[in-house]
DNA sequence: CGGCCGGTTGAGTACAATCAATTCTGGTGG
DNA sequence: CCACCAGAATTGATTGTACTCAACCGGCCG
């Protein structure tokens, strides 16, 4: 069992701290130390299922790299994407010891895999390591609500405008510089986590694209070609923080 | 400052205990008293806003009694309901020190205020306590994603099945016997929860109420007449469990 | 009694779902 | 290198559902 050098990573900002200092590595080496010695790593082919719905929990999993999704199936039979996950993420969310959520990879990926026992354990022991899993969920609940809010809109290219600006967040926060958002999802995971058929989200691309809102490039590059009009229809919150509001 | 004989409480299920042994009180008599030596005791009126989206936060809230509703406004001025807080639940989510929602009482209600930096300062010194904490994020975590598989459905009925569903768990954890779902929230909250027009959902009760899936007693009582076809539109998961798997 | 609020009902319309056909793209093998 | 193929993505035509706007009920309170 190789530590890939480093061992387990959490990355998330303090919600209580004002100065937006940023994401950051919130474990010491010490922890991932701690960490490492009861993860083992594993890696899964695109498209491969890592636990279905149901299962009894037997481990959490921190992803090095690659993408994954957590989905659940409708009484239809369509599936519902509950969120994409990128590499430091944690996912295996659990209740009354059973996944509450489907998980499969949509890319190649390899992740640790923390057992549920001894992640107990060490939780236990560091009262610091427990406090930053607690900053890590409530930023997840954060996009989980951001999420169920995007899916409140009512038109298409509201939906497809919010989640676009949910991708650049993503990336943003991680640092990444970016003139354009990269979408590692294809059309259909799109369609699933904003709530829409296929055809709609195409359809929705393009309304976008012919009001210069946007421009697509090989369709999985996107840049927002009109950033002002794009926040109309997203309402953006951080640039309604940034611009002026003289009298509401 | 009286201290309501008790104190904050915290009731959660530790979602990796499969028995489950149902929701608890997890705090110890210290922890609350703990807590309670920082708490002071608010009261808001009906109707009346807590705090808005983006204030700084100060504090965090712990429900004694009533009905709070977290909540955020769309670009085309529309509100969309986030969640439904009853008592002994927490709300207060923050991002980079500023509350992510806006939170109003839809009741009379009474709540414990703790200071953001005291509650902080518990926090890390109370291994166990903060382990409390993750549960009751996992348990809110979990509700919200319900919440957004909720909105993913497309057909309003379904919608509306899902969300008496969802307020049946809520009394269901509670311990509270119900042969009747009450609403504690009026028709206008239930539409801005569900992502639908008021229309469509009074349309929707009474889609099912003419079904005999349902029956309305005072608009706001609700009892499920016919569980199988209730079932059979929210795809109940705890009934699947319930039912046979044998090869799984 | 009359206004007000929460809730229901009605008529018309617009938007997205549906089903189906077509184009585009990337990968594979000749 | 190009032809071919399969999957992804777009487009088209039609239908249906829920939004919109507006009128209407019924209880509650002044």
């Amino acid at each position: 069992m190789s530590l890939d050098g480093r061992g387990p990573a959490i990355w998330a900002e303090d919600p209580w701290t004002p100065a937006a200092a940023g994401r950051r590595q919130l474990l010491t080496a010490n922890e991932r130390a701690c960490l490492a010695a009861i993860a083992s790593i594993v890696q899964f082919r695109k498209g491969e299922v890592i636990y279905r719905e149901g299962d009894r929990v037997d481990a959490i999993f921190n992803i090095i790299r690659g993408v994954v999704t957590t989905y659940k199936t409708a009484p239809g039979g369509g599936e519902h994407i509950a969120a994409f996950l990128l590499s430091d993420d944690l996912f295996g969310l659990s209740e009354a010891g059973r996944y509450t959520n489907a998980a499969k990879a949509i890319t190649p990926v390899a992740a640790y895999r923390l057992p549920a026992i001894g992640l107990r354990k060490c939780l236990c022991k560091d009262a610091e390591l427990e406090f930053h899993v607690i900053c890590r969920l409530c930023q997840e609940l954060r996009q989980t609500q951001r999420h169920a809010f995007l899916l409140s809109q009512m038109r298409a290219v509201s939906r497809l405008a919010m989640f676009l600006r949910l991708i650049e967040q993503l990336h943003i926060s991680r640092g990444e510089r970016i003139d354009e958002i990269y979408l590692p999802m294809d059309r259909s995971d799109i369609s699933e986590y904003v709530g829409m058929t296929l055809p709609a989200v195409s359809r929705a691309f393009r309304s976008l694209t012919m009001r210069g809102i946007i421009k697509v490039r090989n369709g999985r590059h996107v840049r927002i070609a009109d950033r002002n009009g794009f926040e109309k229809i997203t309402g953006d919150p951080i640039a309604a923080l940034g611009s002026v509001q003289p009298n509401p």
